[in-house]
DNA sequence: GATGAATGAGTTTTCATTCAT
DNA sequence: TATGAATGAAAACTCATTCAT
């Protein structure tokens, strides 16, 4: 499914809002006078306001998957410095498309729509899907445990790094950053992240559990 | 602040409904309907709907203080079983108010009131400090490694828990899990996020880094 | 008709209120507030809002009258000054009760109930059986013009004062004297329309038409 | 600002109603109905109630302005004409315009919003500079007395005026005049309150103070 | 494709009044 | 007398969607 310039436009601006001030709390003449189109265009596009949400994921669910297939590409890798890679691309990409992640941090926790609810569970299932390949190379190799709960170490992963976006503003009063510059904040987060899952990551899949 | 009865079973209804459909996605007077009571009410005990939701903080961040605080009062633990005990409570208590956690997990990714973030300020406070003293018990006694941040792990733990409640249904699915009873999955759930987060907690407080 | 204490506090506060935001502007509730009365005590009381509002005209009504007859007992006057002290006392009556004349002009301007309008037409007609005496007097004795509308006079002389009190704010600025002091200013004001009405009268009043 | 066909049926409709039962007696649902259009057009056309109010007075406003400038330019007249003029044409607007002037009166003896207040001051500043102009002249030629409180002049034509078209009723009453046809009272209104207020000039006016 | 106008159902909140005690 | 609780009606406003052009 292709979206045109002006569906990308209203997409992008539907998303930053709906980010921001949740589903229901953004009315469509905001995204609108946002986006700089006239209102009715939203239904002629969509349909409606629950299919712009949809269109949302197809957007971004999209972009996710081409996006992490690469990685396993390349060969010369071992399961475990795969796994260091993935982490850092997983963090990256939340970090890149925060408002995308909060929007489906937000849906996953109400009863929504069949169809949000079936394109959240394809994107989970195809990450769940590429890690899998990974470890089951790493088993293989003896180097990864075969005691494994994948989909645990999954909701572990991307629990983390969501609170960390949707928390962001309370890490840092608690840990009294309130001063340092937003970009450095930012990246000091990422880094921190990051090298926190890693560890994570090693335990879990070590074999001396 | 203490509630009466009216007012406490407003409350729960509210929460009830507020987890399931989100803030704005939930009508006062469908809060009304369900609690039995009249519309008006609502706005007689609390003000406004926006009120209601801060009382509900109120409410469950009260509890969550009391209850957390008792841990700590054993003296005869080590520092890591007191982290043990610990992560058991907080697991236990996620899973005992799940609707209250879902309705903070949401309320903390949107821009929301200054008042609510003030009172989910203050819940994450209080327990951070809880850590804080018994990780700075085992720090003490060598236990556990001077180099630790704990506003990361705090995100860390209330990421994966919260994570665990949001996406249950998903989790269910992707493990294969659909046909098992739902008290059985919900005590399975809570087992392996304790196992697992207690593991977490080991390698993240341990000397060897 | 007797008001307690109770009833005439809560009557000069509702004065108070109906006079700043209109009779609608004002709630029940706020009156039983700044009065620090319990909010069933004015229906206890009054019966109604609109019975309130009707205590008051009595109230206020009662005074007016008796105020108002003492005048015409002193008979050493002349009708001329009589007329002259009349205009004092009916301009000083007005700015000692702006409030109760403010809610009268409101209601005068209003469909309102018809007791209301029964008890401004009291008023009004014992005012103008008031100045027909006087100005009877001085037609008898020839200083008067016998060529004289009553209620044209009446309403002249009510109107400007009336005016004056709802304009107030407005006359400060156009009078460039916003930065004079409050009792100043309500003091030069009562004397200009004094002055005013009494030349406008001997004016009406003269045979030379 | 101009309004287009609808605003103006709203906005006619409107004024009748809060001229008839006040602003906060008349509801959005009854204007809607009685201009026969869609509750949601006001909030659609004029944002709100209060900003529906302030389309009343630039819409009025406006006309004001324009219809009493016309007087000023006729050159011929002398001044103490141009004053008889003036009464004549006040008299007239307001008397054909009497649902806004009953507003206007309302809003003046009320604490209304800042714009309200800053449109009345509005129209009031642009009147008094209009007879200021006719005056000066006057004062030039030694027709009129140097003495003249020009803001007092007008509170005193204006509280007349409206308190007239307030009053009606209870003059109609008081001058026994309650069986007259309400087209010839109208009218015998009209020449009264014009006759009087000519007079009135003419004495305030006058150098022989 | 595009738009301004229109709509009906919905929202929260406020209100005057009444009730049980 | 007095009161806190309760209520039903009504208020203004917002919403997503549709329609005629």
């Amino acid at each position: 499914m292709k979206f045109n310039d002006k569906q990308v436009q209203i997409i992008e601006e539907a998303e930053k809002l709906f980010a921001q001030k949740g589903f229901k709390g953004t009315s469509v003449r905001e995204i609108a006078q946002n986006a700089g189109i006239n209102l009715a265009m939203i239904s002629y596009y969509f349909g409606s306001k629950d299919k712009l949400l949809e269109a949302i994921f197809v957007y971004r669910g999209h972009n996710t998957k081409i996006s992490l297939e690469e990685i396993l590409k390349n060969g010369k890798m071992s399961p475990a410095e795969k796994i260091d890679v993935l982490i850092e691309k997983y963090v990256q990409k939340i970090f890149s498309q925060k408002p995308f992640y909060k929007i489906m941090s937000k849906e996953m926790l109400t009863n929504n729509t069949e169809n949000t609810e079936k394109l959240i569970l394809e994107i989970k299932t195809q990450n769940l899907e590429l890690i899998a390949k990974i470890i089951s190379e790493g088993q293989k190799s003896g180097e990864f445990s075969t005691d494994v709960d994948l989909p645990l170490i999954m909701a572990t992963l991307s629990g983390a790094a969501n609170n960390f976006i949707a928390t962001q503003k309370y890490y840092r009063k608690l840990s009294g950053l309130e001063s340092m510059k937003e970009k450095e904040f930012e990246n000091l987060l990422l880094n921190k992240l990051t090298k926190n899952l890693k560890r994570i990551f090693k335990t879990l899949l070590s074999n001396d559990n």
